[in-house]
DNA sequence: CTTTCATGGTTACCTCTTGTAACTGACCCC
DNA sequence: GGGGTCAGTTACAAGAGGTAACCATGAAAG
């Protein structure tokens, strides 16, 4: 009844046509996609929302990232493009980080992930809860 | 003329109005974006699109994931009832993964993530190249 | 005049996550 | 009975990230 003696080619039990994206290690959208989708990018990205912040400002909204980790972050941002630094030669210093057009264009759709996120958390919990529960019985 | 000299309580430059979702570490948002923004994730719900892969297959489509990251991927996405894991008692072992339906709307919104990758990765390219060049020089 | 403070970092070190590779277990085929 | 398949698991190495201390500058405080 069950076919899966690994004679029958057809590995998969619904559509056929394959994913059209590349997922080699190499492209470009593994590499962009993996940068979205570090630790921190995504939460830099969404609280840029038209609006430039400082490094301080950003450091203390985003609770739980190092000084470090928000150095980094932002650099990698600004070498793709998305985020822009703007150094104020005053004293203390003053750096504004600010999204770039290509930014904003990005904002948009992580933006609907924060929202997705927002939606279906309980929905989450209660699949965490039950899941936890079953593990344990 | 610059008010840098943190005399001045007003940080922003643009809009004040804060962002309306919570940066707590340990809030629901952030430890579900934590697990949606991990490195493989995304690539597995990605190419999850209304239809079932198996283990090896998704290994196999997933370049460069390695087999234990792909089982602890998995088993989150399963904890948090985005995918299901059907065991078919049959030898060798056949596993199916498949999109629930919570995990079916949250494709929607991954997908758009990655035709925005798809859409500006030339445009991140160039940003990329100029920044190098800035700095080697 | 010396001390203190603030900002936006950088550096050394150590921990925790992830990758690598070998092993398992059930059964089929040869 | 030796080798192959699939879906893992385990021990260990490598790499990413966290922690805390340090730096430069100049204004303000004492």
């Amino acid at each position: 009844m069950e076919e899966g003696t690994s004679k029958e080619p057809s590995h998969s039990c619904c559509t056929e046509d394959a994913f059209q994206w590349d997922t080699r290690e190499d492209c470009d959208v593994r590499q962009i996609l993996d940068r979205i989708g570090d630790k921190w990018s995504l939460l830099v990205i969404a609280l840029l929302d038209n609006r430039c912040m400082r490094f301080t400002e950003l450091k203390k909204t985003i609770d739980g990232i190092s000084q470090r980790m928000l150095t980094v972050t932002l650099r990698q941002l600004e070498r793709d493009g998305l985020v822009s630094r703007t150094v104020h030669p005053v004293v203390p210093p003053r750096v504004d980080y600010e999204l770039t057009p290509l930014g904003v264009t990005l904002h948009a759709t992580i933006q609907s992930l924060v929202t997705w996120t927002e939606t279906h958390q309980a929905e989450i919990a209660t699949a965490r809860a039950r899941y936890d529960t079953l593990d344990a019985s």
